[in-house]
DNA sequence: TATTTGCACTTGCAATTTGCAAGCAAATTT
DNA sequence: AAATTTGCTTGCAAATTGCAAGTGCAAATA
């Protein structure tokens, strides 16, 4: 259960309320990075999110908007899961996360190399992911309307 | 205790091992932005940290090398928390969070108008906070020096 | 000199949260 | 019709957190 409870009126505080913990952002990695969108995929992460956590997390970032619930196309006993706006608009945070990783640890080369790339043209790489996380958003929920 | 085991060879997941809790970002915040620098500042704060919580994450975030203590000048009793670089280049990442809550929240007039400043041009924001910070932490280091 | 105060924690303990295993209903596959 | 998949929920032990009350040391005060 999330309580609503604002610890003080510093937005700092108040986004960690929302995503400050060590799984959330875990999730809207998968969403952005890994076409991961359904409960079994999240579950699949190498970090292994304990089920009644990942079901904890995902209900709290829906109740904060931060990611949708819709029906998979193919399965009624899927659920696909998407990030809304508010999600997609945390990406540039989730770049600076990777790209001051990327100046204190060591890592997997592919993702080296997109930080690289990132790193080359910051504004461009957020414009491009974001557009492409949009047009996605968009034809599954035209797919799925209700 | 902070334990040692990551969860994966994920950096964003090493990233979260570190600073992913409700605390530690904003004592680094009251460190890069309010001028706290003691044990008392820290637990001075709106939000109401518990005394065990904040000794723990100063320990942690010192172990990670994000922090560093030295002696205070004004007192033998007193010890005074800085920045070490790694820290500092956390900036951009908070940064971003507040840019990303000021899409999404209301907040204090005064720090609406700190994230306006930023989003005109981020990189200069980011290069004269750092060399403030940078700067306070030379002086404190060569003037308790050991 | 004795006492009090301030500082940075530590300790004890109850309450909350997490991690793991198992279970479960509905939907799908065989 | 039986077995499997999917997205959870439940139970329970272990770990973490939150709060109150110390503790040890140094500086200030009487």
């Amino acid at each position: 259960m999330e309580t609503n409870k604002k610890r003080s009126d510093c937005p700092l505080s108040n986004s960690l309320d929302i995503f400050g913990d060590k799984w959330s952002l875990l999730i809207i990695r998968d969403l952005m990075f890994f076409k991961k969108c359904t409960y079994k995929d999240f579950l699949s992460s190498a970090e292994g999110i304990a089920t009644n956590i990942l079901a904890s997390r995902l209900k709290g970032l829906e109740e904060n908007g931060i990611i949708e619930k819709s029906a998979h196309p193919d399965s009624k006993a899927k659920i696909l899961y998407r990030l809304a706006p508010k999600g997609i608009d945390l990406l540039p945070i989730i770049m600076e996360i990777y790209i001051w990783s990327d100046k204190y640890f060591t890592m997997p080369a592919d993702i080296k190399e997109t930080i690289k790339e990132a790193k080359k043209d910051k504004e461009k790489f957020v414009r491009q992911v974001t557009k492409e996380l949009t047009i996605k958003m968009m034809e599954k929920k035209t797919a799925t309307d209700n």
